[in-house]
DNA sequence: AGATGCACCTGTATGC
DNA sequence: TGCATACAGGTGCATC
């Protein structure tokens, strides 16, 4: 479910409600879903911490723990995280419940169980979650052409799985890849090496673009996604191309095609965006 | 290197 | 209604 935006907007929710918080225990309703260390060490290295503030890497969350640690959290396809008063009914699958000073608790819950958590310790190496292998932030100052054309050009793969390739670009999915495609015109089945450098251009620019408007509409909910706060987000309407199969262009009225791209459903405009 | 398929899971929508 | 199948904001691995 949750890309870039979304996970963003996790954080910027959560972020007044757990700021300053201090965590009391941890319950693993799942152990399974804490991937490192052991659920057992995870619970107890998480105990009786103050949180420090909210991080967001790519579609990873980051919660700052006192004394150098971090719970990372990536959200796969259902994941959720919820503040809500620890008396309220747990909601099915819920997996991992952060205890609270007060009185509310931070649930974890994901229907699919793809979602994992992690703890890295102070000092520690995370060569775990898979953060060491993203690439650039859409919003770093050395995301620009270039940084696109270097790292792609000489590949021999089409734009979509470019795209999607979290060590090239750190948040981007599904939703957005569509999105930023049908911005700058071009199919999704394009290979990289025909790109020109005004296509790159293009890209570099549409990519935060599209992903801020996302953020300022506090994301897309499609199906499951839910900020911390268990609100959807807004932005769906605005889609312009992702899930819009047999419903016209808004720029030239043509229907929205669906096709299978790198394995993932691919929404495209025929006319704007030739295959060539 | 890259393409493909599958695995991980459950819920929902669709078609017959 | 019931049952089978397809599909879902992600990622990692195995195989050709």
């Amino acid at each position: 479910m949750p890309e870039l935006p979304e996970v963003e907007t996790v954080r910027r929710t959560l972020t007044p409600l757990l700021t300053g918080r201090r965590i009391v225990s941890v319950e693993a309703v799942r152990p399974e879903v804490l991937a490192h260390p052991l659920a057992e060490e995870f619970c107890a290295l998480a105990a009786d911490r103050n949180i420090l503030e909210l991080g967001r890497r790519g579609k990873y969350l980051l919660i700052k723990l006192e004394g150098g640690a971090s719970v990372i959290v990536h959200l796969r396809m259902t994941g959720r995280l919820l503040c809500t008063p620890a008396i309220h009914e747990r909601k099915p699958h819920t997996h991992v419940v952060f205890r609270l000073d007060n009185g509310q608790e931070l649930r974890y819950s994901d229907v699919r169980r793809f979602g994992r958590l992690w703890l890295q310790q102070s000092g520690e190496n995370d060569d775990f979650s898979g953060i060491h292998k993203l690439g650039l932030e859409p919003f770093d100052a050395a995301f620009n052409a270039d940084y696109l054309r270097d790292k792609l050009s000489a590949r021999r793969i089409n734009i979509k799985q470019a795209l999607l390739d979290q060590s090239v670009i750190a948040g981007l999915g599904n939703i957005y890849v569509d999105e930023v495609l049908y911005q700058v015109k071009l199919h999704p089945c394009r290979p990289v090496a025909d790109l020109k450098k005004k296509d790159w251009q293009a890209l570099a620019a549409a990519v935060p673009e599209v992903l801020l408007q996302a953020i300022a509409n506090n994301g897309t909910t499609f199906r499951d996604y839910l900020d911390g706060e268990g609100k959807e987000g807004s932005h769906m309407p605005y889609l312009e191309a992702y899930g819009r199969r047999g419903e016209p262009c808004r720029r030239c009225g043509e229907q929205i095609e669906r096709m299978k791209v790198a394995g993932r459903s691919s929404y495209f405009c025929p006319i704007c965006q030739k295959e060539k």
